[in-house]
DNA sequence: ACTGTGACGAGGG
DNA sequence: GCCCTCGCCACAG
């Protein structure tokens, strides 16, 4: 834990830090990394993450607010499945009122918390 | 050591 | 307003 060594390390914890019902994006943890231009390799990241129970991928979505990662999780709609499960309503990959279940690292961290 | 990649993002047509 | 292209940068082979 605390092994922040490497760049993945770093997403790992801000994933972790995801509260239920709350998604973010690949860019958020990036810039929040202080690697906006790197969110690509957040994505990648989880991928590796992908292996740890610990980090909750299925909180985080693209820019778009889709599930990019879906994909990712087995072949299956797990990933919605998990969001709805926690309030998040997904359709068609797509999460609603993503505004309303945003969580930004960058702000909620930032504060006292 | 070098190249390729890749769950994105922003910009341009 | 939608579609396409480029950039980007850390890690794996």
């Amino acid at each position: 834990m605390s092994d922040n060594s490497g760049f993945f390390e770093r997403v790992y914890e801000v994933c972790r830090k995801i509260p239920e019902g709350r998604v973010t994006s690949y860019g958020a943890i990036a810039k929040y990394l202080g690697a906006a231009k790197s969110a690509r390799m957040v994505g990648w990241a989880m991928n590796s993450s992908h292996n740890l129970e610990d980090v909750p991928a299925h909180r985080v979505v693209n820019r778009n607010g889709v599930l990019t990662g879906k994909h990712h999780f087995g072949g299956s709609n797990a990933m919605q499945q998990l969001l709805e499960e926690e309030g998040v309503q997904v359709k068609e990959l797509q999460v609603l009122n993503l505004e309303k279940h945003f969580w930004d690292p960058m702000k909620e961290l930032s504060r006292e918390n």
